[in-house]
RNA sequence: GCCGACUUAGCUCAGUUGGUAGAGCUACUGAUUUGUAAUCAGUGGGUCGGGAGUUCGAGUCUCUCAGUCGGCACCA
């Protein structure tokens, strides 16, 4: 007899007689193992429960609390919900895919009717009740006329036009649970029943037939899944929580910002609050741009469309601009990005290799024409300011101006509370210009920059501008939406269609490269994803109010007063609220409004010259004397590097 | 732009099967002088997103346009 011999994690080894599958080790070391199995980790590889293992291995039993497990336990709970579907409307719904995404899976339809709420608790119903029929999950390998000539059959046709896709060889395997058959790739769950109750839809959402616009839209039927039901609750609240801090919301709260949807839909109008921020943070930026190298030019919002045609930018993107006409028959328009004036600057008088680098800023307010579906408050706006920079400099200074600028980027981004940032490398894109040589050296610059001063990274394959490959920088929002702030572009066309040079050691005139740099990407972005990730309480030196003074009665006016004079004459944006008001009620008031320190202040204050602290989210007070905590509050607020 | 939902007072929302708009907060006025998240009373406030239609009658039903929201596509 053949005996196996499977090496567990713990360091323990069980045999077996001649072969075994992952559900007998389960059972062999414990039953309640044996219930949360899912699938089993083979010499490292996930597979089903019930894949025969007849050679020595090493074997790891996954369950829901493993990730793996997690995304297997969705992934079945997306075949169950298209199996739901389909027993309930038959022939009148078409399933498509189902992946799995973060915290959940969607899974797209192809039916006349539109989901509704009420289909939602229909779906989820039997949804439950299939779990409970707990029917065994069996994997099947099927030739490829007999996958085709089954979905044609019970008219699946987008299944159809998958399987045909495939690769030549490819194995195809199906997964058949009660009498639904899903095509996939597996590894899968062993029954339904594991699934449990812990899921649920959230909401429907048209989706294009394998992301391509040219296609007819599905219905996407997005939900989330979890181990136990306390995991979904939590989640469930945990979405609650972000919505609270939807810079939306907390814009208007706060006074920061309004938008007018019949006069400018897309544009932000700024209050006095939110342009404060606004301007501190240009502030901010060019304080840093001026003590890295960097000098600032501004050039005109309107000019000859011809500029953009020259670069390119006209025929991939002529109807997302804003364009008119005047009486001598040019065409200008309203700028949709910054460096053809840029590179006009540069243009102005001959240029040597000793001016590069030549880093050239523009706090450049830039209007795009933007899809109605893209606008989304201020993250995507029609009209926006970049803190744009374009880096004009050698081939050989390129890679050190990519790692500088990286270097910056999330310096800066620290200061603002971002630590985690996701860096993403996007390459060549299909519609392009330039010559692949040029691009080789353009990305390389830039994985180079990457992989020399070890950052991660993800490639971002065809996702580049269409003059030249690009690193983003991307942040997340409330809800884990990920948006692209900063930018780092390589570009070597753009030089060439202007037609720009300098002139090197050798007397020669020589093309210099571009870099499109921008750090915030656009303040309005920028400003949107800090709202939400401080949920409003913005760092004491961004924020538009820094001290509330507020005296418990009438009495302490004058104090009150003077403590709020101290505080402006030592630049802190203070004022008082001496409203006919309970104390209670102002504490309420100005903590609903992201006032970061409010000062109380009544007899025992005004005796001692001291004012009781009492700072954003917490309920301490404290008691300072005013010099001290004038002194406190000024360093606080200091912007950092000034 | 596409699919779906939504649009009622400054804000948050209610308005049964079509019968002519309501609450709380805010604002304003008055009283109240108060020690850390809502003091009391009174008074205002709305072409029910715009337009058209059905109907004796439309916030409610239909169409249409716009916008917002959730996704998709897009994102120089």
């Amino acid at each position: 007899i053949i005996m196996v011999a499977i090496k567990l994690p713990s360091g323990d080894v069980l045999n077996f007689e001649g072969s075994v599958c992952g559900e007998d080790v389960a059972k062999k070391i414990s039953a309640g193992l044996a219930k949360a199995a899912l699938a089993v980790k083979v010499n490292g590889k996930l597979q089903d429960l019930g894949t025969i293992i007849t050679t020595d291995a090493t074997l790891t039993i996954i369950t829901a609390k493993d990730e793996e497990g997690l995304d297997l336990l969705r992934h079945g709970c997306a075949h169950l919900m298209a199996q739901a579907a389909k027993e309930i409307w038959k022939d009148k719904i078409q399933v498509t895919i189902g992946p799995v995404i973060e915290d959940g899976f969607y899974y797209d339809f192809s039916r006349k009717e539109p989901f509704s709420e009420q289909d939602f608790a229909t779906i989820e119903a039997k949804m439950h009740e299939i779990v409970k029929r707990d029917d065994k999950v069996e994997r099947l390998v099927w030739s490829r006329e007999d996958a085709i000539k089954y979905f044609k059959s019970i008219g699946e046709n987008y299944k159809v036009e998958i399987i045909q896709d495939l690769p030549e060889g490819e194995v195809i395997s199906l997964y058949k649970q009660g009498e639904f058959v899903d095509l996939c790739r597996g590894p899968h769950i062993p029954s339904v029943g594991k699934i449990g109750d812990a899921f649920k839809l959230m909401k429907v959402a048209g989706a294009y037939w394998r992301g391509n616009s040219n296609n007819e839209m599905l219905q996407r039927i997005y939900a989330t899944a979890w181990p136990s039901k306390k995991e979904l609750d939590a989640y469930l609240t945990q979405l609650e929580e972000a919505a609270k801090r939807d810079h939306r919301k907390l814009g208007r709260e706060m006074d920061l910002f309004h938008f007018e949807p019949e006069y400018a839909p897309g544009s932000v109008f700024w209050h006095d609050k939110g342009y404060r921020v606004y301007r501190k943070m240009i502030e901010y930026m060019r304080m840093r741009q001026e003590q890295n190298g960097y000098f600032e030019i501004a050039t005109p919002a309107v000019m000859d469309r011809v500029l953009w045609e020259t670069s390119g930018h006209w025929e991939k993107y002529g109807e997302h601009n804003y364009s008119g006409s005047t009486e001598d028959g040019k065409v200008f328009c309203i700028k949709p990005m910054n460096c053809p004036g840029g590179l006009l600057v540069y243009k102005q008088g001959l240029k040597s290799y000793r001016d590069l680098p030549l880093r050239m800023a523009e706090f450049g307010k830039v209007h795009r024409y933007e899809a109605s579906g893209a606008l989304m408050g201020i993250m995507r706006v029609r009209e926006f300011t970049q803190d744009d920079a374009h880096i004009f400099c050698t081939l050989e200074q390129m890679e050190k101006e990519c790692i500088e600028t990286l270097k910056l980027i999330l310096d800066i981004y620290k200061d603002f509370g971002f630590e985690d940032v996701k860096i993403k490398l996007s390459t060549r894109p299909e519609k392009r210009i330039g010559a692949d040589e040029i691009w080789d050296i353009s990305e390389k610059a830039l994985a180079a920059a990457l992989d020399n001063n070890g950052y991660a990274y993800t490639l971002n394959e065809g996702e580049g501008a269409f003059y030249g490959p690009k690193l983003e920088f991307v942040l997340r929002d409330a809800i884990g939406r990920e948006w692209q702030c900063g930018t780092i572009q390589v570009d070597m066309n753009l030089p060439e269609r202007f037609d720009i040079s300098y002139i090197g050691e050798d007397g020669e005139k020589h093309r210099p490269v571009m870099l499109h740099r921008a750090l915030f990407g656009s303040i309005e972005r920028f400003l949107g994803i800090l709202i939400e990730h401080h949920a409003g309480k913005l760092p004491l030196w961004l924020s538009p109010e820094q001290v509330v003074v507020a005296p418990i009665v009438s009495d302490f006016d004058d104090y009150a007063t003077e403590v709020a004079e101290v505080l402006k004459k030592n630049g802190i944006l203070a004022k008082t609220d001496l409203r006919n008001e309970k104390i209670n009620y102002k504490i309420r008031e100005h903590s609903l409004a992201k006032i970061p320190v409010i000062l109380v202040v009544g007899g025992k204050e005004k005796e001692a010259r001291s004012v009781a602290v009492r700072r954003l989210g917490s309920q301490e007070q404290t008691v300072l004397k005013l010099d001290d905590f004038v002194k406190q509050i000024v360093l606080e607020a200091k912007m950092p590097h000034s």
